[in-house]
DNA sequence: TTGTAAGCGTTATCAC
DNA sequence: GTGATAACGCTTACAA
């Protein structure tokens, strides 16, 4: 690299602040820390200093001396690309936000429950970090929580579904956006309904088909609805559509679950010659990008994936914050063209 | 948290492990950072207290005391969640592997120059790390290039297009992928083609649209190629088809220069009635994601994205390499279902 | 080949 | 309110 022409300049460190702003080392870490207690002539001093010596203060040194790393790791686990950028992004903007960075740390929970111990060992005695923001499936992954737990390491988690005393946690209410899909459909006037389940350790997925069923029943819904595997992934979701488009009872309005599901069925669908939504309207689930890569567009529900993200954040890092709340945001209906009335609507 | 059952264990320091093997602090030192002039007993004995006492060098001490961070910076700016995920998992390998640390950094390159300098600024000052991996759009970003240079920071891009003095690349043959293309359309009897162009910056969609042309001519093709602008994007990919599909002199074979773009063109096909592979045949190029995720499977190039970023992490961490080299990986034609004979084959 | 001593740039303790 | 002074755990001259 060529440094002949801009020599880097060495950083200025809390020492030159201190001599030039005519006061103790002491003095000038309170001011960066906002601890109580100074005078308001001296912080004006400091802060005069700092700006002229465009310090900053050395992230290893801080750590070395004090308790905090100022690193917030996000833990990954085999994630849906869509999902996981969303929560990147979020998570990434909060932590810049409070001055933090973000360390990216992937886990394999497939593994047997030792060598899943052994990696999360490797990552957390490597190096420290402030927290963790856990994403599903890890989130609801007992070993990892209690691992955290016993470590004193604060976490918290996107989309969990125990029923927790383990950390806090972001959600939205499953059931009821899943209850919110089905009134749209029965609306249209739909009232032949397939449902594609998760998988099963999917634990929202469960939920969403729960929250689904109940409410049809709710408005009054006497036929069975048809339920049916797709482990929520696009290939998965093609063969789902294509038992239900083949069976007797045909239904004219399926909800997936997911987006990517959803995307099999349509997939299903024009293979079979079927127009959605003429033909037979699909609804899916996450709002992710793949909703708007078929063809027509989705009718989902739109989670909050990167507020919940941020919020994530918010909460590691306020300290003092009940350890075992959990938050709630809103959903919101995405009517867009995979949904509409059935072909031959009944009185 | 509850620390009650499993207090945390106060971590074994350099000074425990030299104590306990007998000798001093910079013999231990020797042996962790794999020094020359090491007695092989020495060696051992160390390494035998360092496992008993199941020490782990302090990533904080260490990159206050010495040079290095132990980190590795990812930067990133506007990503195809696919794309990038995938980048992300082969840096995360090969960072890993190293002992490293992954940091993950999203620049906006979109604001005006001096703006971008001082998102720059901030990341750089607020924290060091040893490199950074760079991708696209930023790898031919001239502006961040020189900044990093001149900071004295190491960087590697992943697929740069720029004819670069300013660091080393790793790349595939972007030309000689859109030709062997080219030759599977040809070779399947297609004489009527169209290709999609990508947006003006991205610099490797060029090289592909030319790679594509060159080599029809080449095989002896006498029309001219349509061509028509996609952006990339599914949408722009679903108004390029439409265009296309409406044109008096219908393509029989459409290369879309990504898989995005190229799944746009398979949905306007799809809304116009018409049938892929039986009616027209499509391209991408990238196998993402979404190659798998469209209905039929695409055709497309296979880039060894993974590997590329290992290697990119590899370059980057082994010093004494030339600073401004390029290596270029192999590509991989990917024939799926997109792609068949033309519907009135010519003699 | 091995060891000694002096930092690295902060925060924490405890006086004043 | 403010300020000495001692850690923090490691690397890096420089000796031996």
């Amino acid at each position: 690299m060529n440094l002949t022409t801009h020599p880097a300049p060495s950083r200025a460190t809390m020492e030159d602040v201190a001599r030039l702003s005519g006061v103790s080392l002491k003095s000038v870490s309170r001011v960066i820390n906002g601890e109580p207690h100074v005078s308001a002539s001296l912080k004006a001093k400091v802060e005069a200093a700092i700006a002229e010596l465009n310090y900053v203060p050395d992230a290893a040194a801080r750590s070395l001396a004090g308790s905090r790393t100022f690193i917030i790791g996000l833990l990954l686990d085999n994630p849906s690309p869509h999902y996981t950028m969303k929560v990147q992004k979020g998570v990434y903007d909060a932590v810049r936000e409070h001055q933090y960075h973000l360390r990216i740390d992937n886990v394999d929970s497939t593994v047997p429950a030792d060598a899943f111990m052994a990696q999360l060992n490797a990552l957390v005695r490597n190096s420290r970090c402030d927290g963790f923001v856990l994403t599903p499936p890890l989130c609801d992954n007992v070993l990892l929580l209690e691992f955290l737990d016993q470590s004193g390491i604060r976490h918290v988690s996107i989309a969990p579904t125990l029923d927790r005393s383990l950390g806090s946690g972001v959600v939205i209410d499953d059931a009821e956006a899943a209850a919110t899909i089905a009134r749209h459909l029965w609306d249209l006037g739909h009232r032949e309904f397939a449902v594609l389940r998760g998988p099963a350790e999917h634990r929202a997925a469960a939920r969403r088909r729960d929250g689904f069923i109940e409410e049809l029943e709710r408005l009054g819904l006497s036929e069975p609805v048809t339920e049916i595997d797709s482990g929520f992934s696009f290939e998965g979701g093609i063969s789902a559509g294509e038992s239900l488009l083949a069976s007797s009872r045909r239904p004219t309005a399926i909800f997936a679950g997911n987006d990517d599901s959803a995307a099999g069925v349509m997939a299903a669908c024009s293979k079979a010659g079927l127009r959605v939504p003429d033909d037979i309207s699909v609804c899916g689930f996450d709002d992710s990008w793949i909703a708007r890569s078929v063809w027509p567009y989705l009718t989902t529900v739109y989670q909050p994936i990167e507020e919940m993200s941020r919020l994530a954040v918010a909460i590691l890092l306020r300290r003092g914050e009940p350890e075992n709340r959990l938050y709630r945001l809103d959903f919101r209906l995405v009517v867009r063209d995979s949904t509409a009335p059935p072909p031959q609507p009944r009185s």
